[in-house]
DNA sequence: CTGTTAGCGCGTTCAA
DNA sequence: TTGAACGCGCTAACAG
């Protein structure tokens, strides 16, 4: 047996480096936060101690101390789909373990794919917010809301959709054109040496997610399988009924459609059309987000795989991007990144 | 746009609470911590008061002023494969966050694959700790151990490798048998209609979760694609050397090998023998975790799917579960619920 | 049964 | 350039 390094049963406090060497309370304090006023002498000594005894701040106290506290606005779509519902319950679990750290969540509901609606929110915020996450839109009047908090001093961090071309602070998310390939590996793989079509629905190709997906999965599809041809893609705006009813055409129409890859919402629709059809089990579905209905779909068998964005992951990720870059402290990207899942029926959560 | 509830800017405190309720401040404290000791009469005023205010404790402030801090052993494998190695790699990062909730951890690397050492090493546990973490092995000396530990009042998680028998508060890892599942589904249907032999390389048939994934691997397999028929399991003991050999001999031998599900380690002795055949296109190749050996392979096209446990998720969830457990707060377990991940070369992190 | 008081580790005046 | 002293929100010992 190796032991390893065993740290000390209790931490050394700035007490203990003040008496090691042999300065007071108050200096240590200068010079663990290095701020003026100390003697290079007095700094060097102080700094020998705080080695010597593995001295490490307590970071509740000092925020204790301090009196800081944060205020965030999370602002999310108003009453849409399973996915955005899921999102804004997280927000909200999220909410509740932040106020243990002194930082406060308020939520507010807004109709995000209305550049107008969304941009004239962003502008309307308080200046008591020191930081936003929002469901962004690729959308000049977005970006510049965006761009006038953050020049009023305010971070934001998009939040699922991004607006890039603005400057957030961070994007919380997944890469979205990887998704789609993942998608049509997946496809590809599954339909092996098939050979007919696949229909793409999306809920609109001005929904920047949307199209990076469709794209990274035509890239795929037309490189890597080419026995395998997409069909124009289809919009079917999020909603349920309308795609069940271009699917259900779409399945008349072409006895050679082999998978159907759904970037966007509208699942329910999706699948009745296939169990109607009766060819839910010969063709290949693949879409994106668990949620209650995928899930039952992915157990049914109707639907073969799910790529999926963890909405937990990402509430708490941008509460820690706002919350470290309010503190000061810096943010490890790799730590932050948003996975891509796939779930098959076999590995459900 | 709908406006969200808003939060108080700042959190009533104690006192607050005190003045409102016409109480003392120790009053309060009794009646939030459920101590005894008040009257029903004032304990329904302050309960009053604490609704009308909206009022949550500062746990931060509360552990500074309890002077509490918490001790926790990991014991891991010594000097082991690349999961290992990340393991402990994120156990060290882990303790480093915990520092700043006043959490100490203790790394010990012993060799957990054997049971005497294992269990010897769980004995001579020192009571300083208030909560062991262990990579554990199903034996009956390691599972008496474990439930000595936990008399002692010492809470026991496993971590990546269960002792399900044992007295152990929690176990932080993934569900076995479903991995062995997922890896059987990606097998059959990357392999679509094709008839051949998968053959399965687990480390040591003796390890329990090895044993388990083979289990979950053939229930599917066998029920789902009966056009796959399994090889006996080869026992590779996690030796690269002996899983290169094993692995070129079986290719030699058999030509309707189609596919390899690796249960185990010895990664790379599998990427060497399949790139030396010159069927590593063709042979499908599944494994568990996530290295950099096999996000080489994969990236490569050698390796076509990867079953993963997050290292970093079991590492903090282990050390949230002690903490919580130690501070007698509850623990959510679909929050502490470990995922299998999917990996292809398309979503790789 | 209830209130008073002294810290926990740190930041921040104000004095020296 | 340095130090002493108070307070953040809460707990715990002691007093009433």
């Amino acid at each position: 047996m190796r032991g390893g390094a065993t740290q000390p049963a209790v931490r050394a406090t700035l007490e203990d480096v003040a008496r090691a060497a042999g300065v007071s309370l108050a200096t240590v304090d200068r010079v663990v936060n290095r701020r003026e006023g100390v003697r290079a002498k007095t700094v060097a000594r102080v700094e020998a101690a705080v080695a010597k005894l593995g001295y490490r701040a307590d970071v509740a106290a000092a925020r204790l101390a301090r009196g800081q506290s944060f205020r965030f606005a999370f602002v999310l779509p108003a009453g849409s789909n399973s996915f955005m519902t899921n999102l804004s319950e997280q927000v909200q679990r999220t909410a509740e373990w932040l106020a243990s750290q002194r930082g406060f969540i308020d939520i507010l509901h807004v109709d995000v794919f209305d550049p107008d609606v969304l941009a004239g929110a962003l502008d309307g915020l308080s200046s008591v917010y020191q930081g936003v996450a929002v469901v962004a839109l690729d959308h000049p009047k977005v970006r510049d809301a965006i761009d006038e908090l953050t020049a009023r001093g305010i971070a934001v961090v998009t939040l699922v959709s991004d607006a890039p071309s603005s400057r957030r602070l961070h994007y919380v998310g997944i890469d979205n054109p990887a998704a789609g390939r993942t998608a049509a590996t997946l496809m590809g793989r599954f339909l092996a040496a098939r050979e007919g079509k696949v229909a793409v629905i999306a809920g609109s190709l001005s929904l920047r997610d949307h199209t990076e997906r469709q794209f990274g999965f035509h890239q795929i599809l037309s490189s890597e399988h080419p026995n395998l041809t997409t069909l124009p893609v289809i919009e079917g705006r999020d909603d349920s009924e309308r795609t069940r009813e271009l699917t259900a055409a779409l399945l008349k129409r072409r006895n050679d459609l082999r998978g159907i890859y759904c970037c966007g919402a509208g699942n329910r629709g999706i699948a009745a059309a296939l169990e109607a059809s009766g060819r839910a089990r010969d063709v290949i579905w693949i879409t994106h987000e668990l949620t209650q209905h995928t899930r039952r779909f992915l157990v049914r068998g109707t639907l073969d795989a799910v790529i999926n964005q963890d909405p937990g992951h990402e509430a708490r990720s941008a509460a820690r991007v706002l919350l470290a870059h309010c503190s000061g402290e810096p943010i490890s990207p790799d730590q932050e990144r948003i996975r891509i899942d796939i779930f098959l029926r076999d590995n459900l959560p």
